[in-house]
DNA sequence: AAGCCGGGGGA
DNA sequence: TCCCCAGGCTT
């Protein structure tokens, strides 16, 4: 039997029922696809759930505010994927009669859809000979052509769509493509993979050169960037404090945050108390306080934020301010959620 | 071609 | 700790 043939067969016997893979509706398998990029299948699911009641069509996502959009999507992270998915439902609903292309093409114009998502949803929904590749795949077959390649070459990448399409299984491509993904989760995973009871061991380059854990092959860089966030938690005499949005390029566009004075290293009360003229133009603050004794250091792939959060009391009344017991109700990284959960005056 | 963009979980 | 996750966009 061939490789193909072999997953179709293991798939059949072990794949999982997942929310989405009870339909072939092109915007239910759109919003599993965008959610589940560089996501866990685990982590994705209570989001795939919220999202599908609140928008039950894309019509009900494009007449939604991106505010209940980002909050709905935070704490899964990349939010650039939350303002295109809220962008393309507007397109979908407004320009093309509230459907999705059909072909792969088409599918690529879309925002947030890229060479991996406008295959999955081809082939998912439409039932169109595309090849899927994401890391899964990347290392399924790696491993079974013994393919050393670095996945994340502009050389790699094309050898592994091509490799892919040259061994799938169009007879049913949704299966297959779902098969080989389900595979590499299952199976076929990054560490201590299950070559023991693997249908596909006799014929593993990888396995037969004893080189499992050597491959897929990839080139690492992801040098961290060291980052100072000094938050100003205001707080006013009506339990008032100020928000803003996050705008421009960088981390966290459009998310909600209080105040912020980045600087280049920690810096203590002091210091503070001098920076608060950019924020504040009312009378001094009557305290100001480390609010987080231990150290925070929220931690993203490439950037580790040493973060304070400094409480700044007033005998007065903030100009725009909102209420403390409102916070939740805003679209906020995790660090801010975190704390604001922990937060009493 | 390389860098940027989150947060969480497994070993 | 390090690595990876049903990747895509920007420069």
């Amino acid at each position: 039997m061939n490789f193909s043939r072999i997953i179709l067969e293991w798939y059949h016997v072990n794949k999982r029922l997942l929310p989405w893979r009870k339909t072939h509706d092109p915007y239910l398998i759109w919003l599993s696809e965008i959610m589940l990029q560089q996501t866990r299948v685990a982590q994705g699911i209570p989001y795939y759930l919220k999202f599908v009641e609140a928008f039950p069509k894309v019509q009900d996502l494009a007449g939604a505010p991106e505010e209940q959009v980002l909050k709905l999507w935070q704490g899964l992270g990349y939010y650039s994927r939350a303002r295109n998915l809220h962008a393309t439902a507007k397109i979908i609903s407004e320009k093309y009669n509230g459907r999705f292309p059909n072909t792969y093409k088409e599918l690529l114009k879309l925002k947030g859809i890229g060479d991996y998502t406008a295959s999955a949803i081809a082939s998912i929904c439409f039932n169109l000979p595309e090849a899927v590749v994401d890391g899964n795949v990347y290392r399924v077959l790696a491993r079974y052509y013994g393919v050393d390649l670095p996945i994340n070459s502009s050389e790699g990448i094309l050898y592994f769509k091509e490799l892919a399409k040259k061994v799938m299984d169009v007879t049913n491509i949704r299966d297959y493509n779902q098969g080989i993904m389900e595979f590499g989760a299952l199976q076929c995973t990054p560490k201590s993979p299950e070559c023991g009871i693997c249908p596909l061991r006799e014929s593993c380059v990888a396995f037969a050169t004893n080189n499992i854990d050597g491959l897929p092959v990839k080139i690492k860089k992801n040098k961290v960037r060291n980052r100072y966030f000094n938050y100003l938690v205001l707080v006013d005499e009506n339990k008032q404090t100020l928000l803003q949005q996050r705008k421009g390029s960088g981390i966290w566009q459009n998310l909600y945050q209080f105040p912020l004075l980045e600087t280049e290293k920690y810096i203590e009360q002091a210091e503070v108390a001098q920076n608060l003229g950019e924020y504040i133009t009312l009378e001094e603050p009557s305290e100001i306080y480390l609010y987080n004794e231990n150290k925070i250091v929220h931690k993203l792939s490439h950037q580790h934020l040493h973060t304070r959060f400094w409480i700044i009391t007033f005998d007065s009344n903030l100009e725009n301010g909102i209420q403390i017991a409102e916070l939740h109700k805003y679209p906020v990284p995790v660090l801010i959620a975190d704390f604001i959960k922990t937060f009493k005056i």
